[in-house]
DNA sequence: TCTCCTTTGAAGAGT
DNA sequence: ACTCTTCAAAGGAGA
């Protein structure tokens, strides 16, 4: 299991990830760490200050990429071929150039537009328009800021402080976020990027779609149809009333912390959308896999330092939270969704059993087993 | 409308 | 301890 001390880059969890990437390409890893000179650690630093130059794209992946297309699109030489894929070598630099520039520094974006909420993921180079931008100097990290709790409250005492949440939960929470690094923190101001547009904590919904008890908008909690939910409220920004039984039904899911590989692509779908003019997400996924292999150790060991902060901070607000209480999930909603037919008294199969209806005929649509129920005062 | 595809990593379940 | 399974994201395709 990859765990990443948050001292260092050697003993990251990336460790087992590299003894693979090694039995692909040693030569190519080694030719990588010694091409990793001190230039480019001062193109590192100070791209870390300058955004803009992630965003650029060479024309060298621009060439390399139709390459991938390619392969992801022909199936007699997928993936599996094991390929001196390597010689990726032109968007390996790419892609290393870009995180130069935007791995950290895009973050932000991803966590601050609730990017675990159906409508709320967007990349930074998605052509989905952040709504915050990152400052400069800003620490790497600032990204999981919404998880801080010191961003919602002004003052020692606020109802989203996580002494609220034990209270509610009943379960005890470590003594805030005291390990959680100080570079959580929002700089002065930060919230203030924060338009009222983007109805953080004003929006009705906000409570019972993306918000964590404490009103936290977390990214992990969504609701269980979260996606139809919040579009159709963006739509109509009047909340129909619901049934309570389907009220019930959605209750908020907490969904797992993201891995490493997740951010990563996460960041980087949107630039492999726009190089390879693609959008199925399987062939893109390809394509972001080979170019995860291809990242040199020292690149992988920020998002696997990322992940790590990410479980960190999703144990500490969700502490009784597990894995498992989404397991099955896909199984589970299919099985209510039939206990649902079968408990519903208008549900067409209760109809067509009532009123002797064979499977074909296709008259016995809900809204006619509504208004049966009512001329036939079935019950 | 729902499920599959496709990737990697984390974590739970099962052996 | 080890292997297997599920779920995280994404969005097009097909049932």
């Amino acid at each position: 299991m990859p765990q990443l001390s948050s001292g260092g880059g050697d003993d990251l969890g990336a460790n087992d990830e590299m003894i693979a990437f090694k039995d692909e390409g040693e030569q190519e890893e080694k030719i990588q760490e010694n091409a990793f000179t001190e230039r480019d650690l001062a193109d590192l630093k100070s791209s870390l200050v300058n955004e803009s130059e992630g965003s650029s794209s060479s024309p060298a992946a621009a060439a390399a990429d139709p390459e991938a297309i390619r392969r992801v699109q022909d199936p007699q030489r997928g993936y599996q071929e094991k390929l001196p894929d390597h010689m990726e070598d032109g968007i390996k630099h790419q892609d290393t150039g870009m995180y130069k520039g935007s791995a950290y520094s895009g973050y932000p974006f991803l966590m601050l537009s609730d990017p675990y909420l159906p409508n709320g993921s967007m990349s930074p180079l998605s052509n989905k328009v952040p709504v915050v931008q990152p400052s400069h100097g800003v620490h790497p990290l600032t990204p999981l800021i919404p998880y801080s709790n010191e961003h919602f409250s002004h003052g020692s005492h606020s109802p989203h402080l996580p002494a609220d949440i034990s209270q509610k939960q009943g379960v005890h929470r470590p003594s805030q976020t005291s390990d959680i690094p100080g570079f959580y923190s929002l700089p002065p101001g930060g919230v203030g990027q924060i338009t009222p547009s983007m109805g953080w904590f004003t929006h009705p919904l906000m409570l019972s779609s993306g918000m964590h008890t404490t009103g936290i908008p977390h990214p992990a909690i969504v609701p269980h149809s979260g996606k139809q939910e919040i579009d159709h409220y963006d739509r109509s920004m009047k909340p129909q009333p619901e049934p309570k039984r389907e009220k019930e039904a959605k209750k908020p899911t907490i969904k797992k912390p993201l891995n490493a590989f997740m951010l990563y692509m996460k960041e980087m779908r949107a630039k492999v959308i726009a190089e390879c003019t693609l959008k199925e997400s399987a062939a893109i996924n390809q394509i972001l896999g080979r170019r995860w292999h291809a990242l040199s150790r020292e690149e992988q060991a920020k998002y696997y330092e990322l992940a790590r902060k990410e479980r960190q901070l999703h144990m500490q607000l969700y502490p009784g939270w597990s894995a498992r209480d989404n397991y099955g999930k896909k199984k589970r909603r299919a099985r209510e969704k039939q206990q649902d037919s079968n408990s519903d008294p208008a549900s067409p199969k209760k109809c067509r059993a009532r009123f002797g209806l064979n499977q074909q005929t296709d008259w016995c649509g809900p809204c006619r087993c509504v208004l049966l129920r009512f001329l036939f005062h079935c019950s």
